[in-house]
DNA sequence: CAAATATAGATATCATATATCCGTAATTTT
DNA sequence: AAAATTACGGATATATGATATCTATATTTG
């Protein structure tokens, strides 16, 4: 059970455009090459984040996407969820029901203790990532880079933002 | 991102395997029909879980399974990773590595800071599963289940013991 | 008008989950 | 002793989803 990898392009890509200047728009192909992916299919990922409403995108040429929040009121798991969906890790195909000693007609009220303290966990690690907002990531990054790549990232993000 | 239906399946069978009087086994035959899965499957869930040395096995006529500890010392996290394995859900493919300002040679020293993250959630995950031992949840089902189910269910599985 | 861009849909490839089948060794029952 | 039953491991098949690429379209910039 492993995450795509969207969804680690997704937040680099968040924390980039965390640092793009108000009004300014940077392209797919700008993040892909900064990032070394595959262009067309990061494009998928991008266009995730839009549908989610967390980006927000402009044609033509010096199109491309900025953040459509504050980075502060953007959560690690807004963005997961865009990606990787809002389903559930444990799904309970219900086979208590398979039992051969049940009356036959009983129904079933409520979930099942197992999917209960599973969805639990679910909800732990969904409540992890709701605490941590882009704005943190960015403060992270900006601790751990070293000074001259940071700086000279920013500049080749603004040379190649619209 | 979804766990294998085999999770379920095992996480069912050590209830009912936690039910089982001292030296008793039960086959995967028997484990099969109860819950309605394909024998020849669910039998790899099993091999997971003796493997992982959660239960144990005998051969022959009368054979089958036990658990290999007391249900107060089994964790949903040992049973939800004998089979589902003890990999993280987030894999950091090192992207940062691809930025094309990065001066030659550069090294990376610590993990990344969005791996640290992903992997905090998933490790109140795997802490909120770490909390909960088999005989809780033997106790919730035992409450929720309905008594004449419960009763007939437990002959059918003593029935089938060897 | 020409170039660059986001978007959606179609398609191809690969990895994994799901499922079945078979052979072997061990053990119990007959 | 023979036969039946079982766990176990390996091989194989199928389905599903992740990964990746390609094309066509509409929109915007210059
Ligand atoms: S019946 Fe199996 S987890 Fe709900
Ligand atoms: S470099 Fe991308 S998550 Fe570690």
């Amino acid at each position: 059970m492993v995450l795509k990898s969207q969804v680690e392009w997704a937040l680099h890509c968040c924390a980039i455009l965390a640092g793009l200047p108000e009004g300014r728009y940077l392209s797919t192909k700008a993040l892909a090459e900064l990032h070394g992916l595959p262009k067309e299919y990061l494009s998928k990922a991008l266009q995730s984040l839009s549908q989610a409403g967390l980006v927000h995108s402009t044609l033509g040429p010096s199109g491309g996407y900025r953040l459509a929040k504050q980075p502060e009121e953007l959560t690690f798991l807004d963005i997961v969820e865009a990606v990787e969906g809002t389903s559930r890790t444990f799904v309970c195909a219900n086979i208590r029901a398979n039992n051969p000693c049940r009356p036959k007609g009983h129904c079933d009220s409520s979930p099942c203790a197992i999917a209960r303290i599973m969805w639990e966990a679910d909800e732990v690690w969904r409540q992890k990532l709701r605490d941590v907002a882009l704005s943190d990531l960015v403060k992270r990054l900006s601790r751990e880079t070293p000074r001259a790549l940071w700086k000279d990232t920013f500049e080749w993000v603004l040379n190649r933002a619209g």
